[in-house]
DNA sequence: CATTTTTGTCAGCGTTCGCTGACATTATCA
DNA sequence: TGATAATGTCAGCGAACGCTGACAAAAATG
């Protein structure tokens, strides 16, 4: 599943819940939090704790993986070369 | 990349800024937050708000993953049934 | 049906967020 | 070397966090 919005996130984290037949005190208790915090994780709460979310998916066996741009396939290098640090020095330098 | 930890996805972040040539100002303004912000989340700051990670990590092209349990191999279902559950009924019922 | 479990809502409280703006401290580079 | 950029640090401020505890609503169970 990919994440991209924390209500993303909190589907995850409840059908997860769900699938191991915990309630909302039970896991809370497992991550450390209130339960009042799980249901606002699952409701999509924007401003939630980045080391509470991270606990949370922890608690629930779910790896987190950011790749770092996977191979975008054959060819060389998109774009490594900053042009614009190329054009900035040529504006600079003036001959 | 595995992100466990708020320092680890940290380190994703700043390679991820350094390989795209930017400073921290630059990728700030481009997340909409301030470069405060990306100082303290790039140094691992625990509590920073969802919401603002995930647009980092989209402004910087990072998509994130969760897997919810990755077929564990071969086998049955490790234990999808929930013997706490069943136990908890047997003691229920008297006979 | 009645009962129990689970989930959702409310308010108040102390703590910390993320922001701004100015100022150190390092790199970077000609 | 000196000058510029990039990064890090500090303090103050309004806003929101996550917590507790009690209660309401909904779902499950017999």
């Amino acid at each position: 599943m990919l994440i991209r919005t924390p209500a993303d996130l909190g589907a995850v984290i409840r059908d997860r819940r769900k699938r191991l037949k915990l309630d909302q005190s039970t896991l809370a208790k497992r991550i450390g939090v209130s339960r009042q915090w799980v249901i606002e994780i699952e409701h999509g709460h924007p401003r939630a704790e980045l080391a509470l979310v991270l606990r949370a998916l922890d608690a629930l066996g779910i790896p987190l993986n950011a790749n770092p741009e996977l191979k975008t396939s054959r060819g060389p290098a998109p774009t490594a070369v900053d042009i614009n640090a190329i054009v900035a020095k040529a504006k600079k330098s003036k001959t």
